[in-house]
DNA sequence: ATGACTGCAAATGTTTTGCAGGTTT
DNA sequence: AAACCTGCAAAACATTTGCAGTCAT
C-alpha cells in the first residue's frame, strides 16, 4: 500500500517537475539530497540550516518552496505535532504510518496498526463517509522516560 | 470517562481562578460565555469577532489568554487540523471524541469507538509506551459532497 | 493597597510574496 | 527568447509580550 521502493526519488521529483512544465535546478536537487538523508520529523527551518552548512547560497524561501513541491510530488508528508510549526518527513521508502510521540523527551516512532486502520474505514463508513485519509498521533511515555521518572 | 455534567463551567472556571490565586473579571466570564454558546471547533480569531460584537471593548490578546486559561481549566480543547491556525473546541459535556473531517466542505464531526481506543492502548503497550492521550483525525468526504461530486 | 488584569501596540516566529536579476528549456 | 527560478527583504499570518493604567480582592 503505497510503497515505491522502485524508483528512485530523484527520478520522481524530476518527472514530477517535468509532467507540471517546471524546471530542475541545482537547488531542488541539493534540498531534495538533504532532505532524503535526513530521517525523521523535521521542519521547514530545521532542513533549512542543515542545507544552508552545505550550500551557504541557497535562500530560506527556496527551502519553503522546494518543501510544497516535494508535498505536492508525494514525496514528502506534512504534519503536526501542535507546537507551532510544521514538520516534514519524507514518503519516499516509507509507507503509510502513525505515530508514538513521547511527551517526555519528543522522540516519535513510526507505527502501524492493520486492525485499526480497518476499524477507522468502518467509522467512517458508518457516518457516510468515503475516507481519504487519517492521522492519528498517540502521545505518552516512552520506554526510557518512563524509567527516569520511576527515581 | 471524564463527563463533567455536574457542575456549570462557570464554577468550574470560578474555582479554577480562585484555586491559582488569579481574578474573575467581567471579561472572563464574557468570553467563556460566548465560547460556551458557540459548538463547534472555532479559532481564536473567529472567538474573539463574535466577542467583539456583543462586546467591543474586549482586546484580542484577552481572547487568547483566556482560552489558554480554559484550557489550564480543562474547559476548552486545543485541536489542530493542520490549516495553520488552531482551533479550540469546549469540553464542557463533550466526553472525550476524535473527528471525522469533511476534506471538501470542511464540516467536521465527533466520533467515537471504543473498539478502535482499545487498540491505541495495546499498541502502545506493544513499544513500552505508558499512553497518556491520542489524536485521531479521519480525512474524507461526507455524503453530501460525495453526492454533489456524483454530478 | 496590592497584585492581577486589560487593551493597545509593538514584538515575535513562521511562512509567503514581490521583485530584479539569473537560469533552464 | 520565454518562462521559470532564485535570493533577498518586506509582507503577511497567527500569537505573544511589554507597558501604563484599571480593577478585583
Amino acid at each position: 500500500m503505497g510503497q515505491d521502493t522502485g524508483r528512485p526519488a530523484g527520478d520522481i521529483f524530476h518527472d514530477f517537475i517535468a509532467a507540471k512544465g517546471f524546471k530542475m535546478t541545482s537547488q531542488r536537487m541539493h534540498i531534495l539530497d538533504v532532505f532524503l538523508k535526513k530521517e525523521g520529523h523535521l521542519s521547514p527551518e530545521e532542513l533549512y540550516s542543515t542545507v544552508k552548512t552545505k550550500y551557504p547560497s541557497i535562500g530560506r524561501a527556496t527551502v519553503y518552496r522546494v518543501l510544497k513541491l516535494l508535498k505536492e510530488a508525494g514525496l514528502a508528508n506534512q504534519v503536526d505535532f501542535g507546537d507551532g510549526y510544521s514538520r516534514y518527513e519524507h514518503k519516499y521508502g516509507h509507507a503509510h504510518h502513525d505515530h508514538l510521540i513521547c511527551v517526555s523527551c519528543g522522540k516519535a516512532i513510526e507505527v502501524v496498526d492493520e486492525e485499526i486502520e480497518k476499524l477507522q474505514e468502518k467509522l467512517a463508513a458508518r457516518y457516510g463517509f468515503a475516507l481519504e485519509g487519517h492521522k492519528m498521533d498517540l502521545f505518552g511515555l516512552c520506554p526510557a522516560c518512563l524509567q527516569k521518572k520511576k527515581s
